[in-house]
DNA sequence: TGTACATCAGTGAACGCGCGTTCACTGATGTAC
DNA sequence: TGTACATCAGTGAACGCGCGTTCACTGATGTAC
């Protein structure tokens, strides 16, 4: 049974739970959440089937606990990423830091939407992505509101929030087409001119 | 084995793989592809196993199959909801009477997107989505171009095939969202202000 | 620092179930006269 | 319209594999002295 109380946590404990979960995101990444078995990612990561339900109580907790990890981290390069300039904001140039941590690691792309479809069935998990989502939403309004005066939003948009929801709908739409055309370059370019004719009504 | 062939198609047999067809959406869009079985199915459908395989290959044929007919369907309906009315184009309008067709079915979300995570890792099965967006953004652009003078795009997303690429984009968007939150209205309403700031620079 | 001991993490074998796949069969469907 | 026959579609039982899950065990890790 995967540890959920209070209890000491050994150091060999932790190196393997990282590797299983390193092992699942590459897994995850190339077969897809629904054609994975624990065996293959156990065998992946270099551990019996008894060392994963040591540390996890199955396939959909150890994914959840994926999705949350690389989540975490995304927020992270995401909110640096907007927060390293000053107040003029140079959509072209904000579109390509951040597209660099949204856009170019496509195993990224592709775990993050199969824990969409996993989350479209279960609130629970809708949760936490929608958590997720918000993160994100708020680090884009952040930056847009120190942008103000600067540029002048759309006012169809209503305020920086929902400004950054727009952004948000934008990127989801480009993500969506980069998973079918697997042209990186086009999706970054094509979120600029998208964002610009949000931003700049 | 699937019939491949110019073999006769009886009547009993096109009614067999409707019901299977029928069933395997439901199924489908409950549990998602990929926690579904052939027997799930079946038994959804009231067949035996057997039946199943004197009509598909495998689950993959299924769903490819079923995502074919759905697909045609929807591209039919959204094709009548933009060829319907006059030269002058009234956004919301245009929105509500797509929308109904788009967004309201949430079970075709589903399968649609557990279709998007396939298509990403199949660039065969790509090729068919893609093909499908095309058709649903030559509706949309064909519109547009009618609608030229009338209303005047923002150049930056270029003619009237790149308003409808931004189109198609902030659909992705809105459906992602609403996959999550569940709720329609308000996808609906987002759809119609995203579409307005696009489409009026 | 070294040794003895306790605990814990991961092993690997075993069990059994679900289900994919096959196939000889039977009842349904359609055709010829 | 009815009957006899041929073909076909779906049945249901059987087989076997993959893999989820469990568990007694052993070697690794960490602690006390």
């Amino acid at each position: 049974m995967a540890d959920t109380g209070t209890g000491r946590v050994t150091a060999r404990r932790l190196r393997t739970r990282a590797n299983l979960l390193e092992a699942a995101f590459t897994v995850f990444a190339a077969k897809g959440f629904g054609h994975v078995s624990i065996e293959e990612i156990c065998e992946a990561a270099g551990y019996t089937r008894g060392a994963f339900y040591s540390n996890f109580a199955g396939l959909d907790e150890l994914f959840f606990a994926l999705y949350a990890q690389r989540a975490d981290l995304i927020a992270e390069q995401v909110a640096g990423a907007l927060a390293s300039d000053g107040p003029d904001l140079d959509v072209a140039a904000a579109v390509d830091r951040v597209a660099e941590v949204l856009l170019l690691d496509r195993d990224w792309l592709l775990v993050k939407t199969d824990f969409l479809v996993h989350a479209a069935r279960d609130p629970r998990v809708a949760h936490t992505l929608l958590d997720h989502r918000a993160r994100l939403r708020r680090a884009v309004a952040d930056r847009l509101e120190r942008a103000r005066g600067h540029t002048a939003l759309p006012a169809v948009l209503g305020d920086a929030e929902g400004a950054a929801h727009a952004v948000v709908a934008a990127y989801d739409g480009v993500t969506t087409q980069l998973l079918l055309d697997r042209d990186a370059e086009r999706a970054r370019a094509w979120l600029g001119q998208l964002l610009t004719a949000l931003l700049t009504g």
